[in-house]
DNA sequence: GATGAATGAGGGTTCATTCAT
DNA sequence: GATGAATGAACCCTCATTCAT
């Protein structure tokens, strides 16, 4: 990698800490700079502005996502084994990338608008959804998962209860008095795995 | 109510918008001031800063929550159909108040920062949680549900499944080229339920 | 004394504090209020205004000093004793009034400003520098001191020997790196003595 | 120089007019600013502060008298002449400076809170002083001087009848109703030059 | 005589950004 | 490709002051 990528890494990576921490509107340009060892021009000279760094971090943070998806081989294991598979899957992929909460909460907050000015992200699809919609089939088929569910809820189900536990982790400990690190999490971990066999297991 | 209170209130209800909205960082004094109709200098003279006036938006919102929890009447209700009333107030309350999701992710973000200087909010404890465990070992006593689980699991399950959808419905609806309002949510809506009452029934 | 003249009384006591430590400018009327423990209103109500209460204060210290000057009595002490003694009020006048110094500071900062503004202080007239003309003139009569010189040099330099010392203390201990207090106090008091008394006595 | 140092040095020069003329509290940023034909911008680029830049000013104005100090030569005068001309030398720097006096003034009006902020100014030590020292220790030596003497103290007593002086003149004027300048300052030199010198004469 | 509520103007400071070199 | 200097707009906040009661 050329010296000069490499200064656009360092930004890069930098900016997504930064973002994480802070938020868009909290993160300084002054502090990335810092952070990544260069200056700020260098920002204004790779990304245009601030909004578009945050874009190229958008981008990072779902790229990542829809490479690490896209590794999952699931294909031959047993529907019920997928489906824990891809509850782990999922609660380690927001363990191991934190900023991705942060980030896409942000978004949530302008309500999606950066997500839809980034080209490169119109519609990169789900490989996961994708291997969701296979997983289940597959479990219809043969006869372990009872029909008629709507694949993308099973999914959103299992984003659901591990984001909002990593997430929130601070706020619910603070508020319920409670450590949900250690051994909650891992208690959690299977409890999430067991309710969304419950609900697609036949019968 | 005094005009003097009646001013505080105004600022109070234009902040939590303010705030909901564009986050603390991003949030103006100055638009809060012209939202409430008053003006930045008695945003100073009730709340003494800025971040004095979030932490009080943070009470308003965890209060009204527990307001709303504490009036809650499932006592005697069938625990499944208790569940299942759970399931809708939760989701209503957040759709009736979204700016309750996007301020407790920006304390997500500065990880319960905030919640830990208010006075008022160390330790509330929660009615519905409470409540859970009165359904849940009422459930299992008549043996309608299966024993060993843990009330709270079964709680934040409920929590996290509908805070999810709630809250990143924009983001969600951009990746994955879907409105998720409308008929989705109402089938979101019978979906949780479905999954909580399948993880706790007794067979 | 009427609790309205005590009210008042105590607002001068603790703007003269006040301004005395922060000088004008940085004094603010909210720690004056919350010192004389009455309230900011108040103050306009008896002073009118931040710089009416400046003139108030500076009043005051100027009557102060008049006051202990008239009440000095060395009309009938020998000459060389009623210099002495003068070297002696000056000095203890300033370590007992510091605020004067630093109010006068201020004035001074301000080319007079505020005194050309107050109708009470329209040429007091000195009792100090009346007097240190009797006893020169005496001194002279008697052969003690030398004639043609000027009282208001004589009286001016142990205005001046003593306000610097006084006042410049704290840099002075800085830059020079000494402590001008304690022995060196009394050291000083003794010379300035000297000083004067050379200046003036015959041969 | 390049132009960078000149935009400094201008605000640094505005800076201490301003300072002179308003003191630290009552100088305001923006008359620095438009006085050094700069932005307000510039003066955070370039000194971090309000305080920073006061300190700044605050060495410089040492510096200056430093250097003034410095250049002296009276190794070789004859002691009383040399005296003399500490004292012209002194009243000179502090009427060519007058700056030199408010900014003094509120360092001590602070206590000196500034000065110890700095860490070029820790003990600069006083060229003049030494200079004193040594035309002291001279002056005994050739018999021209009584022996016994501080010479920290006759160095203090030309510093403080000139600095009195030149400071107070504008309350002075006001309170004695006299004018200060013109004729009476060329008496008040005469006058400041013969004390000392009684004050250290041999017999 | 005393107080809480309200205000406009301006305070120091920081922001993202651009200009030169 | 990289950097120091410069900028205008806006930020949060505080100031002295006045309005009502």
């Amino acid at each position: 990698m050329s010296e000069a990528q490499q200064t656009r890494e360092r930004i890069l990576r930098a900016a997504t800490d930064v973002f994480a921490q802070h938020g868009l509107s909290g993160g300084r340009v002054k502090l990335v700079a810092r952070v990544a060892k260069s200056n700020e021009r260098m920002i204004y000279y790779y990304f245009r502005s601030k909004e578009g760094l945050f874009i190229a971090v958008l981008e990072n943070v779902y790229r990542q996502m829809w490479e690490a998806e896209n590794a999952l081989e699931l294909d031959r294991s047993p529907p019920l084994d997928a489906i824990r598979a891809m509850v782990d899957f999922t609660l380690d992929h927001y363990l191991t990338h934190p900023e991705m909460l942060t980030i896409l909460n942000n978004e949530n907050l302008h309500r999606g608008r950066y997500v839809s000015k980034s080209k490169k992200m119109k519609r990169l699809s789900s490989p996961a959804l994708d291997l969701m919609s296979k997983i289940y089939d597959r479990g219809v088929e043969e006869g372990v998962f009872r029909s008629g569910l709507d694949p993308l809820q099973i999914y959103l189900s299992i984003l659901a209860l591990n984001y909002f536990y990593v997430s929130n982790r601070y706020t619910l400990s603070a508020y319920l008095g409670l450590d949900l690190a250690g051994e909650q999490l891992k208690l959690w971990r299977r409890w999430v795995a067991e309710m969304v066999v419950r609900a697609v297991k036949a019968n």
